[in-house]
RNA sequence: GGCGGGAUAGCCAAGUGGUAAGGCAGAGGUCUGCAAAACCUCUAUUCGCGGGUUCGAUUCCCGCUCCCGCCUCCA
């Protein structure tokens, strides 16, 4: 089945191929967290997206070889070891804990590698790439000692932001140079120590000193996946500079084409604002446990807009979908309960997978899966309640589950029932068999604060989880 | 100033040159001891505004308004 993506640097719809000649492996980079802190919902939803991607190239058959860089080196990472009274390494190590942590939580399948960029392995092909650039006259030491791109030596700069140089307004978010870089864009590679760094510090042919951030970037990158790699995700906000030095210093040492596929995804709002710290909307992952809410419902929330689009992230919109979530969950209960262990499945055009796949392999287009979902579910559910299924139809239709929820991920984990509630439910069918409602509603009450609610049906009561 | 994305019901949102998916919320009904769930019915004569092309535009073109992002290390 074909699958199209809107690439970042064409600005065009193209139809999936992978480098791989076999046809069978797919290459994708993807930029990870700063481990300076607990990452942030609007982190997460880049990585929910780059998590969607995987599953559905994964359902389409592909094989993905997926990388995420975790920068644990930077301004940020040293400001923080440093406040702390931290060495550096343990200092970030409690956030990358925290970040795999949460990728749990939010069951974002892990990507193949998480290389980081202190690891010396990494630090050596830096060192060594930023060396084949300064030999090739892409680069050189200024006066500060660090190492800096020359871009006018690569005219392709600007092209992924379709960006002209030339027409660059000051922001005041450049550094003063008072150390004449030869021009006001070019980037460090290399950053010459300095007090603030602390005993953060590699020796390199330039003297002590870090990497710069983008390099990172194209040094994992391209030592993990090679020198031409097939898509490569992230924020709209790395567009420019990040990725387009990543692309820069890549092509420059490799000589080929980076990157095929450009991916990025919009920002997360809060209740239609910037999320920020000032703001007073600004949540981590574990804000929002905290309060209340499951990784399943925020997946849910941070899934369920398609990724190039803005997505503005409110309350209203978790408890909706605790409500889809609940539907979904009832769905698959009625259906299971039809199939009973029978294995055999029908060939009921309800439980046809392909229009699903189809809407997802289409930019990723999640509103047109789900809605495909949904519809099979009322279908399903209206099928169901005229006794229109037979136990193989039911068995085929979670067959189908199976494999849309390989994608998304949304079932609702099995729990064990304990032995109190099992308690509360026998002495209410004993109420109810007595006709006494009220100690059955009584009872229902408590089930209800034990955290399962119990629905009557002509079969008996129902557990569900709340 | 440059570049890019967006504007569809109370909220979220899909979509197409031929008359508006889906989810949430809301109203009524069936079922139920009561609920819950499920199902049924209803909820945008209309897709930011103004022109144009067309037999026909939310969809194509032109102009405008508003919102958001990026413009040198924020996903």
């Amino acid at each position: 089945m074909a699958i199209r993506f809107l690439n970042t640097y064409t600005r065009a719809l193209e139809e999936f191929r992978p480098l791989d000649p076999a046809g069978k492996t797919v290459k994708i980079y993807t930029c990870g967290p700063t481990v300076y802190n607990y990452a942030h919902i609007g982190n997460f939803r880049a990585y929910l997206f780059e998590d969607l991607l995987q599953r559905h190239l994964e359902a389409s058959g592909y094989q993905v070889n997926r990388v995420m860089n975790l920068t644990d080196v930077d301004d940020k990472t040293i400001r923080g070891c440093r406040a702390a009274g931290l060495p550096l390494a343990q200092f970030t190590q409690k956030f990358k804990d925290a970040f795999f942590e949460d990728l749990k939580t939010l069951r974002i399948k892990p990507a193949t590698t998480f290389p980081a960029a202190t690891d010396p392995v990494y630090i050596a092909r830096m060192i060594g790439m930023i060396g084949h650039l300064v030999e090739h006259g892409y680069a050189y030491q200024a006066e500060d000692k660090s190492v800096y791109f020359r871009l006018n030596k690569f005219p392709d700069y600007g092209k992924l932001a379709h960006l002209n140089l030339e027409e660059l307004r000051p922001t005041g978010r450049i550094a003063n140079d008072e150390y004449e870089k030869e021009s006001v864009g070019d980037f460090a590679l290399w950053k010459a120590w300095d007090e603030a760094d602390g005993d953060v510090a590699w020796e390199s042919p330039w003297g002590k000193g870090r990497p710069g951030w983008h390099i990172e970037c194209s040094a994992m990158a391209t030592g993990l996946l090679g020198d031409e790699i097939d898509i490569h995700c992230g924020g709209v906000d790395n567009i420019f500079p990040h990725h387009e030095a990543e692309i820069a210093q890549a092509e420059c040492c490799t000589g080929h084409k980076f990157v095929r596929t450009w991916l990025h995804c919009a920002h997360l709002m809060v209740e239609g604002q910037k999320m920020s710290k000032s703001a007073g909307n600004f949540f981590t992952l574990r804000d929002l446990l905290q309060k209340g809410w499951s990784g399943r419902e925020i997946r849910y929330v941070l899934l369920s807009v398609n990724y190039r689009l803005p997505l503005n992230f409110t309350f209203e919109s978790l408890a909706a979908a605790r409500s889809a979530l609940g539907r979904i969950d009832e769905w698959i209960a009625r259906l299971a309960e039809k199939a009973g262990s029978g294995q055999n499945a029908s060939a009921h055009p309800l439980a046809d997978p392909t229009r699903f796949a189809e809407a997802l392999g289409d930019d990723l287009n999640i509103s047109g899966a789900l809605g495909v979902l949904f519809e099979m579910i009322r279908e399903t559910n209206r099928a169901l309640d005229r006794g229109e299924l037979t136990p193989a139809d039911a068995r085929a239709l979670l067959n189908t589950w199976e494999k849309i929820n390989a994608t998304l991920q949304f079932q609702r984990e099995e729990e064990a029932i304990s032995q109190a509630v099992l308690d509360l439910v026998e002495a209410r069918a004993a109420a109810r068999a007595a006709k006494n409602w009220a100690e059955s509603d009584a009872l229902r009450a408590k089930i209800d604060a034990a955290g399962w609610s119990v629905k009557d049906s002509k079969e008996g009561q129902k557990l569900s989880r709340k």
